[in-house]
DNA sequence: ACAAATACTGTTTTT
DNA sequence: CAGTATTTGT
């Protein structure tokens, strides 16, 4: 068998990765060194080599961007479809074993899925209904600690509650919660691999199916992992020793979300023969901008260790701007955008990284201005759109009438006459006889307790979806959403609302109809009919507002929705302690990694040309705040930076790059995240440091009694 | 049942 | 400040 298709063009870690023994693998990828493409083609040596058929091959990713290129890159390098291997997301695998188990998993027929806006809003509902109040206990903390639960494969009735009364009130918030999934057909994103799992670990004959079917299981981008999703990898592996994993830990950002990098970790302890690849090549960036951005990740404490290098020439400085002010630094990174532009850069080369999404506003007015354009990323995506989702509650609501979000929904939307007290009176009656809002409404209607206005008003909401449900039963997709469109006047209700959003949403609507058609149901999703699969779709890809092939324009977006991708220009923008680091992770050194891990994605994005920007004064929420720069600048060597001073600074002394850095340790005498001990309040952590000389004062956030500002020269501070 | 007024709250978000 | 969420008033 000729291979040299497969290792062609490989280096010699890449090549050792792809010929691996089918056995446990590991490859920590840096950025830049590859790893889908050993990925890929590790796919294809197994199957042209090892001989395994696509059938006994998984390969599981966290988006579905990176699921599509994969399987399309496969496809290019086989030269033929790949139609029987299971290539997807976690989510989007678990689902399509849901819909072909769902007798085993307990689940009806057409359940449906329940994205996170639909699932604060029922936990939203519950607390109510529970006459609990909803500041004592906040439905994000209840959604965020059942979702928590569930990550780590923990079911209501396993936990304790320790006496503690918090933790006793969020189990009955969960069991609740709980109850009415089941009762109403409905499965969130974590109960979406959780109860596979379940399936899996509790039906014999399904786990030896698997068990014995699998013969390689391919995970990328493994540090993003959480504990359920290990447990289930592990799970289908069974004693066979046969997870390909590829991750990186310095590219773990998503440890808020429940990620634990540490499964890379346990990974080498469960499996004692794992064969451990890096791949520490880089074909992306020149050597300063990677030197920096290894020197900057140098500074975390728990690593496995890797460093990135390249063949590829010094290149340019990094280039860093201490600007005025937050307008002065959009001002800066759009005029230098220009003048790349141009200098014949491509638009699209280009992109500005920031921490939060709020930054983005700043860019945008600034390049508006220039009329250049530009996307940002993020925000709301397709089918979280309001519009779209009203839509798609009068679609479920045919497919299941039990599945009460779609209920609420759709009931008084467009307004009906179908007020509060009305539905008020459904919920009640659905709480105490453990039905779904759909029964609870027509018990009640048989029993007239309404009265004549509400009855009418209800009547004709059941008689809309009743009828709406059999004009439909025969159309194909594109008209079935057309029809619904129709029948449910949404359209009408958005032209006449005069929130200047009214066009717009009425656009949306036709695109929706518009990506049914795009939809293309395949059989083999498992899925009882077209509709199913067509919904689960919109629940699954909430729309990265795909193939937009729109005008060639400069790239804005976090930090975060940058990781996997690369540009020839890159600008880092609010490199500010507060900012970035941002203050919610500040005091906390394993966060505070997490943030450096962001700044080194960050860096790590550019081939060419690196801008770092930092602002010495920036209207946050309001009020001027005075900033320092980010402690992460000081990691990076300053023979590695060139600074950019368009400020007239016509006295004093020309100051070093890193000297010009407004420095808390130089005020105050103390850095930033620095440990010292107060002896009235014990031991806490520098936050934040203003004010110089006799006056200058510090915050620092103690563990006895939270953060408070001390001036420096009376506090009497011991260093830790 | 709706619009207007007021209060609140500020991270990141693959699914 | 600015966007959302909830309460208030008609």
């Amino acid at each position: 068998m000729d291979i040299t298709h497969i290792l062609d063009g490989l280096n010699d870690a890449q090549r050792d990765a792809v010929t691996a023994p089918v056995n446990s693998t590991l490859v920590l990828a840096g950025a830049g060194s590859g790893k889908t493409r050993v990925l890929v083609h590790r796919i294809a040596y197994l199957i042209q080599v090892e001989k395994i058929s696509p059938w006994s091959l998984t390969a599981v990713t966290f988006t579905n961007k990176a699921a599509n290129e994969m399987k399309h890159r496969i496809e290019v390098l086989l030269k033929e479809p790949v139609n029987n291997m299971w290539v997807g997301t976690f989510h989007g695998l678990a689902h399509r074993f849901l819909r072909m188990h769902h007798i085993d998993a307990e689940l009806p027929k057409n359940f449906q899925i329940l994205d996170s806006d639909d699932q604060h809003r029922l936990i939203k509902r519950l607390t109510k209904e529970m006459n609990l109040d909803d500041s004592k206990w906040q439905p994000r903390q209840t959604q965020w600690f059942i979702n928590k639960q569930k990550d780590d494969g923990l079911r209501a009735d396993k936990l304790n509650h320790d006496g503690d009364p918090y933790k006793r009130q969020m189990l009955n918030l969960y069991k609740e919660y709980e109850n009415i999934c089941r009762r109403t057909g409905v499965v969130d994103f974590a109960e979406l691999i959780l109860l596979t799992y379940e399936t899996i670990r509790d039906k014999k004959h399904i786990q030896d199916h698997y068990q014995k079917r699998f013969k390689s299981i391919l995970v990328d981008e493994f540090q993003d992992t959480n504990n359920i999703q290990y447990m289930w990898l592990r799970l289908l592996c069974g004693k066979s020793n046969n997870l390909f994993v590829v991750g990186d830990d310095d590219q773990s950002i998503y440890g808020w979300r429940g990620a634990r990098v540490e499964n890379i970790q346990e990974f080498q302890k469960h499996y004692i023969d794992t064969k451990i690849i890096r791949l520490e090549q880089n074909y992306r960036s020149t050597n300063n901008i990677l030197s920096g951005a290894n020197s900057v990740i140098s500074n975390n404490a728990s690593r496995l260790g890797k460093n990135l290098w390249t063949e590829d020439g010094d290149g340019e400085l990094i280039k860093l701007y201490g600007a005025f002010n937050e307008i002065d630094e959009a001002r800066f990174v759009v005029n230098r955008i220009r003048s790349d532009i141009d200098e014949g850069s491509s638009r699209s080369e280009i992109a500005i990284l920031y921490r939060t999404s709020a930054q983005s506003r700043l860019f945008e007015e600034a390049l508006i201005q220039q009329e250049i354009p530009y996307r940002v990323y993020g925000g709301v995506k397709f089918f979280e759109r309001a519009e779209v989702k009203d839509a798609l509650a009068y679609l479920r609501l045919t497919n299941n009438y039990d599945d009460d979000s779609s209920f609420e929904r759709a009931v008084n939307r467009p307004a009906r006459g179908i007020g509060s007290k009305t539905i008020e009176t459904i919920r009640l009656y659905a709480k105490n006889s453990k039905c779904s809002l759909w029964q609870a409404g027509k018990k009640l209607l048989d029993e007239k307790l309404f009265t004549q206005r509400a009855e009418n008003s209800l009547k004709a909401f059941y008689s809309l979806i009743e009828e709406a449900k059999i004009s439909i039963e025969d159309l194909d997709l594109p008209q079935k959403v057309d029809e619904i469109i129709h029948r449910s006047q949404l359209k009408d209700y958005f032209n006449k609302s005069r929130d200047g959003k009214g066009q717009d949403r009425i656009e949306n609507l036709d695109e929706l109809i518009n990506a049914t058609r795009q939809f293309k149901y395949l059989d083999d999703q498992e899925t009882a009919s077209d509709l199913d699969a067509f919904l689960a779709h919109a629940a699954l890809e909430s729309g990265e507002q795909q193939a937009d092939f729109t005008e060639d324009s400069v790239q804005l977006m976090t930090l975060h929705s940058a990781k996997g991708l690369e540009f020839n220009i890159v600008f880092i923008c609010g490199m500010e302690e507060g900012l970035f680091p941002h203050s919610m992770s500040a005091d906390d050194p394993i966060r505070l990694e997490e943030e450096r891990r962001l700044c080194y994605v960050g860096m790590t994005r550019a081939m060419k040309y690196l801008y770092i920007s930092y602002a010495e004064s920036r209207r946050l929420h309001g009020s001027d705040t005075y900033p320092f720069a980010s402690r992460f600048l000081r990691e990076i060597p300053s023979n590695l930076i060139e600074e950019i001073r368009t400020k007239s600074k016509t006295s004093g002394p020309y100051t070093s790059p890193s000297g010009s850095l407004r420095d808390a340790q130089e005020i105050t005498g103390y850095q930033l995240g620095q440990r010292v001990f107060h002896p009235k309040f014990g031991e806490g952590t520098v936050l934040n440091a203003e004010g110089q000389g006799a006056g200058a004062r510090i915050q620092i956030n103690f563990e006895s009694v939270g953060s408070k500002w001390l001036v420096v020269s009376y506090a009497n501070l011991s260093t830790l």
